[in-house]
Parts: structure tokens; sequence; C-alpha cells
DNA sequence: TTGTACGCGTTATCAC
DNA sequence: GTGATAACGCGTACAA
């Protein structure tokens, strides 16, 4: 009862003794086929379960309606939500999603842009691994003609597609909050310090400061390689200060976690000797006892969403048209 | 300086005055052509930078090197780790993945299942949704002949391929585990009645108490449809009993979540007045400050590993083989 | 050792 | 309205 091979064009047309072409516009709702044959066809496409074979349609049509997304880890809550939206809009587009998750390895990474540049995707969305210095794939997609649109953590570069956060806007409203607190001494755990999101971080931490009128204390702002140990060791160094900061911002909430589980081993109440806020990467907070005072929010699911509308615009457009640049505001969000 | 087209193996024989069919042969080091005249093309194609179109071999191979891997949700960690495994094997393969998350919605699920039967992919690794109690997939696959490998949340059908955890095991250690500690008050919040999952833990709580001497107490057995609600709802049945276990089995770490954060909320000490265990999901636990005891561990990534191999076994098989049914058994593993 | 011819399934372009 | 033909890029039986 198995069919051993699908029906094809060529089988309704032989059946019906008419040519395949017609058969193939009957099937597309060609205007200039009877109505009649165009039933005709129908009916015997149904009979057989004729379905089109998609892999020749790519091959001919030059398009695979597909598209690639390269991101760091599919679990981590950020491109998980970013996922979701991105493949709505495909969806919508009736295109198909490939992903890869480069695990933050450069090799692997340009590895899964080999994969889908031989799979033919129709464009790429992408967001680098922390340890991403150069762009080799830059090239390669050039190459093939594949467009781009980068999203989250983006290549250092000015003519490409971006998607991403300004950070600024969550950190002045953070240190907002622990100031109208009473708080003045506010510290930052900041990632490595070459990493554009901590320069940035940085600045934004300056900026806050200055607006509230606070000095700038050099002991008040460690970096963490983003590690446990890292973590660790930042927020050791700011409970050794003679004069402990009351109020703390962290790079993201993972290092939030090591540093509050740290705290709290060293006798050290959350949420009353020591306050946090972190940027968003949503563990479970509501569960938690002791949870920080208010994330600051990057809507992951948003930047998918306009990445991919900004990719199938590329992929539409005629003509390669200028680099785009897209920036969403970070917010603070209390905890409810 | 944008290769317009991509060079093709007509183009390299064009320019090197020989046919096509010589520079396909080369380019395949197939041992009947001079090493001459394979090193001259390679020079040529490595020139162009060719690239073979790998839309026109898929569709003239009648076969995509691409398997699909239809799941409840991505970002589950159960699933990640899983992703992680079955995206190895495939690379080892060179075959290419495609994911879709159903999120527990069974027309969702479907349309998934088209797409990927739309691009023809080889074969399929299916983790079913919570929500799905018919399996029209089934037919279109078949019809389709294209080989599905099940794992982790699988149809109530016998004649299918299935990579399954055997919830029993880690029960019974469990139990076991409470047993030594001195419980005999021991509890289970189970899902839904109806779930296959449920009437297996179900089973396994009773065999363990049987084991252990331990009558068992129909109060102490609850159930929750898995929401927030449903969990709390459960719980607040254990708590409200005249005697109360000092002791929980639950189904998963979620439930476990919604109920050691009620349990906390009610002033009931966690750890010291009543004890927990759960099925595994991953939760960040070490951040906890109060834990469950231990977790029943269900491997997740050796369970995608296998069923991906199987499916490859399936891939590469001349004949369809019987379903074959693989059996993990969960263990369980104490928090450091 | 190499070239010729054909087919995979579909559709666009002519012709009738 | 419909049919014949070519073409997409590749691999391969067959011929030379």
């Amino acid at each position: 009862m198995k069919e051993s091979k699908p029906a094809t064009i060529k089988e309704i047309a032989k059946r019906l003794k008419i040519s395949p072409s017609t058969v193939s516009r009957a099937l597309n709702d060609h205007p200039s086929i009877g109505l009649v044959t165009t039933m005709r066809v129908k009916k015997m496409a149904e009979e057989l379960n004729y379905e089109p074979n998609q892999t020749a349609i790519f091959f001919k049509q030059r398009k695979t309606f597909t598209i690639g997304v390269v991101l760091p880890s599919l679990s981590e809550p950020f491109f998980s939500a970013a996922i979701s939206e991105i493949e709505n809009v495909a969806n919508d587009k009736n295109y198909t999603v490939i992903m890869g998750q480069s695990l933050d390895d450069a090799d692997r990474e340009f590895r899964i842009l080999q994969t889908l540049k031989t799979h033919r995707v129709d464009g790429v969305l992408m967001s680098i691994g922390k340890n991403t210095r150069e762009y080799p794939f830059m090239e390669l997609l050039e190459a093939a003609g594949i467009p781009v649109v980068f999203f989250d953590c983006v290549p250092d570069l000015d003519d490409i597609n971006k998607v991403v956060s300004d950070l600024e806007t969550g950190m002045l409203e953070a240190i907002d909050m622990f100031v109208s607190c009473g708080h003045r001494a506010i510290s930052l755990i900041n990632g490595p310090p070459l990493l554009p999101a901590s320069v940035e971080r940085m600045r934004a931490y300056l900026k806050g400061l200055e607006r509230a009128g606070i000095p700038f204390k050099e002991e008040y702002v460690v970096n963490t390689d983003l590690t446990t140990e890292g973590n660790e060791a930042a927020i050791s160094q700011l409970l050794a200060l003679p004069q402990r900061p009351s109020a703390v911002v962290s790079f993201n909430d993972y290092v939030a976690l090591d540093v509050m589980k740290l705290v709290r081993e060293r006798g050290v109440t959350l949420n009353q000797d020591i306050h946090f806020i972190s940027y968003a990467n949503y563990p479970l907070w509501t569960y938690m006892e002791n949870p920080p005072m208010a994330s600051i929010e990057q809507f992951p699911g948003e930047q998918g969403k306009k990445a991919a509308e900004l990719l199938f615009e590329l992929i539409d457009a005629p003509e390669r048209p200028e680099p785009v640049k897209v920036t969403f505001k970070s917010h603070l969000v209390s905890k409810a």
C-alpha cells in the first residue's frame, strides 16, 4: 500500500493524456487553462496525492525558501525568545528555519555558516559568539551573495545590518532606582574590559553616576571573565572593600546568580545589606527567595522579530540596500 | 567584484575545453581520471571558487542530507541537551538539522511535520507535545516514506521506533533514599492521570512503597495539570492533611519549583519539615538556597544521541527494519 | 582516460 | 487553451 515513488506532474499528465506543462499550469491556477482541465488535473492530483517536489523547485528557482539562524546557544533564554519570534516571521513568509548553535566556538560558528551556504539558504540571522574576534564568515557570505542581519552580539563593523540593544537607558534607570532608594555606594560588576558590551555598560554607568552627582570610585568597578570563578573573584573584591557598596549592577543574570550565591554564603544579607540589579537573561528569579530588585530587560523577542523582518526585506530587495542599524532601548523592569 | 552567478561544472569545463563529465569525475576523485587532468580541474575550481550546487545534488540524488527535529520547546533544558547531541551525530554524518518547536500545540506540530515533508527531509526525530492525543502525522510520514524515531515523549503506539526513559528505577532510588533517611510519609505529586508518564510514575511509586513495606495512602498522591495553579493546588492538598507528608516526589522540576515556593510562603521549612525529590528538567538548583535533596536524572543527551543514531540506521537501511524500543534507566543524582 | 547523452521534476518560452 | 521544448546543475551508464 505504500507509494514507492511519489507522484509527479508527469504521472498526472500521462494518466490524463495531456502535457506536463498543462498540468503544471493547472496546479498553479494559471488563467489560460480551461476550468474543466484545471478541475480534472486537481482531482487527479488529489487522487495520487501528488505533492510538488520542492527539491526540484528549489533547484530551478535558485531559491530554497530557507533562512539560517546562527546563535551561541539555543538554550539561552534570550535566544529562545528571539527564535520563537523569528520562527513566527519565517512561517508567515512560508520560509523554513535552519538553526545552528556555535557554543561560542569560532570554528564551529564558521562551520555552521559553511553548511548554511552549502544548503543555499536565502539569508542568515546571526549572533556571534563571545570569543569571535575575526569575521572570516563575512567573506564567505559575501561571495555567495547571502544577505545577513546580525543581532544582539554583533561584529564590530560599520557596513553591516544589525539589530542591537541600547544598554544605556536601562543602566540609567537602574542607577536612578538605586539613588531614589537612598543608595550612593553603587558598584558595577562588568564583563571583560575589551568586550564592546562591557565598554557600553561602563560608559552608561559613568553617565548615570554623573547625572546623580555621585563621584566615580575606581574600586567600585570590577571585571569578570564571565566564568563562575571570575564572577566570584569579582564580588569578593567588592566585599573586601573597606566601604562595601550597598548596590550593584551586574553584567547579566548569570553573573548575578553567582555573586548573589557567594554573598549569601559570606553571611551578607541580600536585599538588605546589599542590593542587585542585573541585565536580564531570565533565570527563574520568580522562584528565588531573594531575587534582585529589578532587571534590565532587552526584549529579545522584539529584537528577533525585527531582525527577521529586516532580513526578509533584504531577501526581497532587488538591489542590496544600504546597511541598516536598529537599536532597541533597554529598560528597567522591577520584580513583581 | 561580486560573482553574479556561482561557478558551475560547465563553466570549468568550458574554460578547460574538456567535458563537464570529466570535470565532475575529477572533482569527485574518480579513479579513471588522469592525475594531470584532475589537478588542472581542481586548480580551476579553486580559482573560480566553485562550490557544488547542493540543491541540484539533493534533487538528483533524491536525498537532502537533512533531518528534522520536532520538539515541544527548544528552550527546555532537557531538549537543549538532547539537541546538542543530535547536532553532533548529524554533523559527523554530514547531515543538517532543521528544528521546529511545537510549543505543545498539536496543530503547530502537524504543520511543522508538513514543512519537513515538503523539504523532503531524510528522517525525523520527534518528541510529541503534552496535548497531542492523536497522531495524524504518522500517516503523513508513512506516505512519504520518511523514517521517524520518537524520543522522550512518545506516542502510545507499538509499531514505532522510540527511545524512552524508564522512570521506575529513579523513583525506586528516590523512595529508598527517603526511607533510609527515616521518612515513612512519602507523597507523590503526579501529572495528569491520563498521561502515560504519570501512569508510569504511579506504578513505580506503588512498587517503591511496597518494597519498603510502607502501606499506600490514597491521600498522599495528588495530581496537577502542570500549570502553576495546578501545582499550587496539589501541594495545598498535601499541606492540609492532618498527617502531612515529610517527603515528596514531584512530577518534574517545574512542579517542584512551584510547590517549594508555596511551601516556603506557608512558613513550612524546606529540607527540614518537608523534603523534595523531583524528576529533573534542570532549573538552576545550584543557585537556590534550599534546593531539593536530589533529582531523578533522565540523561537527555544520551537519549538524543541514541535516537539520532537509530534514525541514521533507518535512513541507511535498504529495507525498513522492525521497530525498535530503547529504554534508558533513570537514576537518582544527589545535589552536590 | 575521456566524451556523449540522458534524466531527475518543474516551469518559462515559444509555438500552434 | 494547450503542447512541445529547453533549461536549471549534476552524476553516470554507455560509448569511444
